[in-house]
DNA sequence: TATTGTTATACTCTATAACTATA
DNA sequence: TATAGTTATAGAGTATAACAATA
C-alpha cells in the first residue's frame, strides 16, 4: 500500500476538497453559462446592489485585474449594469436576466454545501466553517 | 459594509484557505525551483521508494497526463531516475539530489501546516483535519 | 481488453506590471 | 499621492482526447 503522508496535512485535504467542490459545481454553473468567479461576483452584486468593482475585490480577495473581464462579459451579456458613482468608479447592478442567473447560482452552491456538510461527520461538522476562517490571507 | 453570503459557505472558505496556504508555500518552494505539485510527487516517492507513475496519480489524485511532464522535469534535472519494472512502467526513485530536495520540501510543508494550525483556535483544530478528508472527489 | 505512459490542447484561476483617468 | 479600472501577459493546475506499447 502506498504511503502518503500529505494525507495527514490541512494543506493537502483543503486542496483535494477544493478542486472536488468546484468539480462538483463548474458543470451545473456551466449550464448556467457561468464560471466560478462569474457566480461569485453575481451573487455579491446579488447582495450588494451598487457594489462597485473594487469592493468586489476586496470582499473576494480577487485583483481588480482579474475582476474587470469577469464584468465586462457580464455587462455585455446583459446580465449587469454599470452606473457611474463619480468620474471613476461605477455602481454594479443586476439586469432581471442577471438576478435570475444570480439565484440559480445561489442555489447551487447551497446545494453543493448541503451535500458536502452532509458528507461531514455530524460531530465535526460545525467547527469547520469557522476554522477555516482563519486560513483566509492576510489582506494588504 | 458588504454583506457577503459566501463568507458562511464551507465550499468559499475552502478556496480562500487553499489559495492562502498555496501562495504562502509557492514562495519558499521557489527557492527549490519546485512546484507544488512537484514537491508533492517528490514527498511521495520519498515515502515510496519504486512507486509507479500511475500508483502516484490515484494517490495524489492527479490524471496521469499530468503527471508525465512534472516526471519528465523532475528526470532530466537529475531529481529522480525510472527504473524499468516491466515494458510499460517505471519504478520511480530520488538521487541523493532528489532526496534532499524532497527533504526540504516536506519540511516547508511541515512548516507551513503547523503556521496553519497556530492560527485555528485550538478547541477547533482536532477536528478540521478529519472533516476535510471526507470531502475528496469520488476515485474512480 | 485494460493498463501505462505520452503528447497536445484547452480552460480556469491567479499574479504582476504598466497604463489612463480621476479623487 | 492614492484609488478605480483596464489591458496584456505569464504561470500554475486541471481536464479531455487521442495515441502507442504492453499486460
Amino acid at each position: 500500500m502506498v504511503q502518503n503522508p500529505l494525507n495527514d496535512m490541512l494543506g493537502f485535504a483543503i486542496r483535494r476538497a477544493a478542486t472536488a467542490m468546484t468539480a462538483d459545481l463548474t458543470p451545473h454553473l456551466s449550464e448556467l453559462k457561468l464560471r466560478m468567479t462569474d457566480a461569485h461576483v453575481l451573487i455579491l452584486i446579488l447582495h450588494n446592489k451598487g457594489i462597485t468593482q473594487s469592493e468586489i475585490g476586496r470582499s473576494l480577495a480577487m485583483a481588480s485585474a482579474n475582476i474587470a473581464p469577469i464584468i465586462g462579459r457580464l455587462d455585455q451579456r446583459g446580465l449587469i449594469i454599470r452606473i457611474p458613482v463619480d468620474g471613476r468608479s461605477h455602481g454594479l447592478e443586476l439586469t432581471e436576466k442577471g438576478r435570475k442567473r444570480a439565484e440559480r447560482s445561489f442555489a447551487l452552491l447551497q446545494s453543493a454545501e448541503a451535500g458536502a456538510l452532509k458528507k461531514i461527520p455530524e460531530a465535526l461538522r460545525d467547527g469547520v466553517l469557522e476554522a477555516l476562517q482563519n486560513l483566509k490571507a492576510d489582506t494588504p
